[in-house]
DNA sequence: GTCTATAAAGGGATAGAC
DNA sequence: GTCTATCCCTTTATAGAC
């Protein structure tokens, strides 16, 4: 098994790391593996995971079957590339956007906004990615230790969107990942939006911000200090939130 | 098809249909259906749902792989027999430790943990459901409009659970969907819980359920009524909360 | 009506020739 | 790197025994 697989672009690698190993962005058309990918994303933006099968992605790039899994090591391989791809243009994204910059609300919005403009289009294909987010031990689950680094930079874009205000210590280091849970919710919302252009997730988009704004007063309230102390460190505790940084010269 | 269909027991019937349908509570061992149900469900807690083939469940049961078929006409049948069992299951617990009564607390903390309870020893299972949750389609989906029924027989117990205490009416109306939407991080965290005998879950519900009483002392309080209202409105027009009921005489 | 036996289709994945 | 051939498994469908 070991040998036969270092005969392969993948040997040695995890899945994760040969996605993030490519240097190539998704799919340079001139390249077999980029070809591959291409129509690959073409059949499951169209088929969904299920309907599109490894037979007809290989025959779609004029290749054979073998030479097809010469490049991906499985069909879940072939999605994982996408997801990395998303990850990457989200960052892009969301810094063009905050350069434009604006206020705190205008940040937030376009760090939702430019997720969603991304995926809007492939919602099958996000459906394809929740279901390995029940099996902890799949390198692509959502939220196992395999994809850490994955949900570290997809924070980080939240991280930016709230740097620059000012912020109560605990709560800096709290909120990108409490905004990664809301946007979370927010993509399941969009899975099962079927509103035209998907209307209705750009709308509570714009309420949950709303609501942020909103709650930020609240939540940095003086009275409610005990509540969130005890509430951070429950989720410090269960690992849902890293512990407090204070390594913050400056 | 349609004529051999009828020669079968869930013949016109959804997949969901034909779970509901099952006077049987789960696995009444007498019968070659919960024969069947019994071993695919020890295989399946045991091996996962990928590992384990219809062709050892079948041989498991002493059966061939047709009878298999016969009483259950898919895999995933099975699971969402599993799944129903759950459901009836934690109605009873919970109503049994709510007779046994307790304050606000306590009674939120048996709706908690008895359905953890229930699903503790089969998180491979629950994992197995957990991906159908990305495709609305499907008839397990756990947030899809065929098991709207499903979400609202599980809301109801969080509604039993805070009957009989003082609640202004919008949060009465609100607080099952939002006590259900915690219980679902819950059973997400518990997929991913691996400590021992996952206490980590046991102490995340305690703290969640003592975070859920400091809540609603702040949440009731007037001086949060027009962020409140807002954030109703908001989810009723999103669809993630019924429309409230003025229907409340009495 | 209930079940067995079996076959065939479809698809993921791999081996090994070239 | 690419191909063909093949394995294995799920699933559907059918014929027919009891």
């Amino acid at each position: 098994m070991f040998k036969i697989a270092l005969t392969r672009p993948w040997a040695g690698f995890s899945l994760l790391n040969m996605f993030k190993s490519s240097a190539v962005p998704l799919a340079p058309r001139d390249t077999t593996r980029g070809q591959i990918l291409e129509t690959a994303l073409a059949l499951l933006r169209r088929n969904g995971f299920d309907a599109t099968t490894m037979r007809d992605i290989a025959a779609g790039a004029g290749l054979s079957l073998g030479a097809a899994y010469y490049y991906f090591p499985s069909k879940e391989a072939i999605v994982g590339a996408y997801y990395e791809y998303v990850q990457e243009e989200h960052l892009a994204r969301a810094r063009e956007a905050f350069a434009a910059a604006g206020d705190l609300r205008a940040r937030l919005r376009a760090a939702f906004h430019t997720k969603v403009d991304i995926l809007q289009d492939d919602r099958r294909l996000l459906g394809a990615l929740f279901r390995y987010g029940g099996d902890p031990e799949h390198p692509l689950s959502w939220f196992g230790p395999a994809t850490r680094e994955h949900r570290r930079m997809s924070m980080a874009v939240f991280a930016e969107a709230i740097a620059g205000e000012r912020w109560p210590d605990d709560i800096r280091d709290a909120a990108p990942t409490l905004l990664w849970t809301l946007h979370m919710g927010i993509l399941l919302y969009l899975l099962y939006d079927e509103s035209p252009r998907q209307q209705r997730t750009r709308t509570l988009i714009d309420a949950a911000v709303d609501f942020v704004i909103d709650a930020r007063r609240v939540v940095t309230s003086p009275l409610l200090r005990p509540i969130r102390r005890r509430v951070f460190a429950v989720l410090v505790n269960a690992e849902l939130l890293a512990p407090a940084s204070a390594d913050k010269e400056t």
